[in-house]
DNA sequence: GCAAAAGTGTTGGAAATACACCCATGT
DNA sequence: ACATGGGTGTATTTCCAACACTTTTGC
C-alpha cells in the first residue's frame, strides 16, 4: 500500500510510511529567534547579542536558539526569553517563519520569528551575556544571519498590529500618563499625533483606569496617571475588530 | 569558549558547536500543510483529501507533505500545490506555524501553514487521489491531525486580509461581473452588502478595468464584464495601507 | 511671572450608509 | 407583459482632522 509514486505524497502513505520518515533523514534543525522589543526614554529599543560566530563577527544578533525535540516551539520562545534576560511573564506572539536553505551558516536550520514585548522599567535585565542590551530601532543595520530581514518583518508586523489591538501597554510601566503612551505609538508608528484626539480615542476605547495619582517631579504641570485594563480588553477580545486609528 | 551552561545557550556557542548541534539528534520533522480556497457556485471552498492513517480514517485533511532536507518551505509549498492538484501560478502564502508536540501521530512533526486561493474555473484539478475535492467551508468539521484548527486560523486570516487587500481576485475567473465580486466578498466574510456601496468602493479602488462585455445567457440583464488589474496593484502595493471595508 | 506641558470642545469636511427608481434582457 | 437582476444618484449620518485657549506646576 505503501506509495512507489513519489508524485501521490503522503496521499497514499501509510502510518508506518510516514513514522519512517518522521524519524528518517528527512529531519531540519529548528530555532525560535525573538524579537524583543522595550520602550525606554521615548524610544522603541530591541534587544541584541553580539553574535560570536566568525562569519558574523561583531555584528549583532536576535536571541535565538534551538527548538527541542520535545518542545512546543511557543514553550521554545519563552525558554529563550526566560534564559537570556531572566525575564517572565511577557507578551509573546509569533510572527512568521522563516525557512530558506542557506539562511545559517551551520547548516539547514528553519527558524520560527516570535515577538515579544516588555516592559524596561518592571524588567531589568538580569543576565548580560554577550553584550545583551537594548538598541535603538533607529539605528538598527546589519544583523547576523537573515536577522535583519526577520527584524524588519518583526518591526513592521508591530507598527501594524499596534493600530488594531492594544499591545502597546505591554511596553509601559504599569502606571503611566496618556503623554507616555502618546510618545509610546508616536515611537513606534514614527509619527507625531494631534494630543486632543489622540486622547479622544483611548479614552473613547474605555479601557484606561484613572489611578487618582499625578506624576512627580516633572518640571511642568503634572499628569494624570492610568493603568490598562488588561480584563476588560480579554473580555471584548474576542469580538475585537481593530482600535481604528 | 564553548558553553557549558546550558543556561546561556547559544550566546557563547561557536560555530562548531552549533554545527554539531544542527546536525545533531535534535532535529525534528517540518512539514508544510495547504488550506487551499476555490469559489465556485457562490460558494467559498476549500480542498481536502481522505486521511488512510488509521487513526484518522475516515476524516478529511489539508494537503500536506514533509519539507525535504534542502528544500526552501515556500518551495515545499508550491510543490505540494502541483503535485496534488496538478496547480501552478497560484497565489500563495504563510500563515501561521503550528508546534505542539503531540499533534501528529507519527512523532514529532512541526507544520508550516500555507494559504492558497485558486481560480476554480481555470484551474480543474488533475488529480484526484484520495477523493481530493471541495468542500464548502460552512460544512468543514472535525478534520483529521489538529487540522481542523489550522482550517480555523487560516479562514480567520483570510476573512480579516481580503479587507485589506484586494486577494480575492485570484479567486475569481479573469472576467467577471460586479456581481460575482460581491458575491465572493458576501461568501468568504459571511454577511450581505449594499450593491451600490459596494460598486462605490471598488471603483473608487480603481483597479477594475471595464472589458466592454457582458455577461451571456443569463436570464435577467446581462451585467459589464471586468478583469483586476494585477499591475497597478502591484505598482501601489508597497505603500498599501487596507481596502476599509 | 515665566516656561512647559496638561487639559478641554467645536467645527468643517470626508467617508460610509441608507435608500428608490429606471433599464435591459429572457421567457 | 413580467420577472429578474443591472445600473445609477442623493440625502443623512458618522467619523476624523484640524485647531486655540486656559490651567497647573516648577523654577
Amino acid at each position: 500500500m505503501a506509495s512507489t509514486n513519489t508524485k501521490q505524497a503522503n496521499a497514499v502513505k501509510t502510518l508506518q510510511t510516514i513514522q519512517t520518515e518522521v524519524q528518517g533523514s528527512n529531519r531540519i534543525a529548528l530555532s525560535v529567534d525573538c524579537v524583543i522589543f522595550g520602550f525606554d526614554e521615548n524610544k522603541l529599543k530591541v534587544l541584541l547579542i553580539r553574535s560570536d560566530l566568525k562569519e558574523y563577527l561583531g555584528k549583532w544578533s536576535l536571541l535565538g536558539d534551538l527548538v527541542g525535540g520535545n518542545e512546543d516551539i511557543h514553550d521554545a520562545a519563552y525558554r529563550i526569553l526566560k534564559e537570556r534576560t531572566g525575564l517572565d511573564d511577557v507578551y509573546l506572539e509569533q510572527v512568521h517563519t522563516f525557512g530558506t536553505v542557506d539562511r545559517h551558516p551551520a547548516g539547514r536550520v528553519v527558524t520560527v520569528a516570535y515577538c515579544s514585548l516588555i516592559n524596561v522599567q518592571h524588567h531589568k535585565l538580569k543576565i548580560l551575556d554577550n553584550e545583551l542590551h537594548w538598541h535603538d530601532v533607529k539605528s538598527i543595520s546589519e544583523l547576523a544571519f537573515d536577522h535583519q530581514e526577520i527584524f524588519e518583518t518583526c518591526y513592521r508586523w508591530l507598527q501594524k498590529r499596534i493600530q488594531e489591538h492594544p499591545l502597546g501597554f505591554n511596553l509601559l510601566p504599569k502606571k503611566f500618563s496618556l503623554r507616555d503612551l502618546q510618545n509610546l505609538y508616536e515611537a513606534i508608528l514614527d509619527t507625531k499625533m494631534d494630543r486632543r484626539n489622540f486622547r479622544k480615542k483611548f479614552f473613547a476605547m474605555d479601557f484606561l483606569i484613572d489611578l487618582d495619582e499625578m506624576e512627580q517631579d516633572v518640571p511642568h504641570r503634572p499628569g494624570k496617571l492610568y493603568k490598562f485594563n488588561f480584563e476588560k480588553y480579554a473580555r471584548r477580545k474576542k469580538k475585537w475588530v481593530g482600535i481604528d486609528f
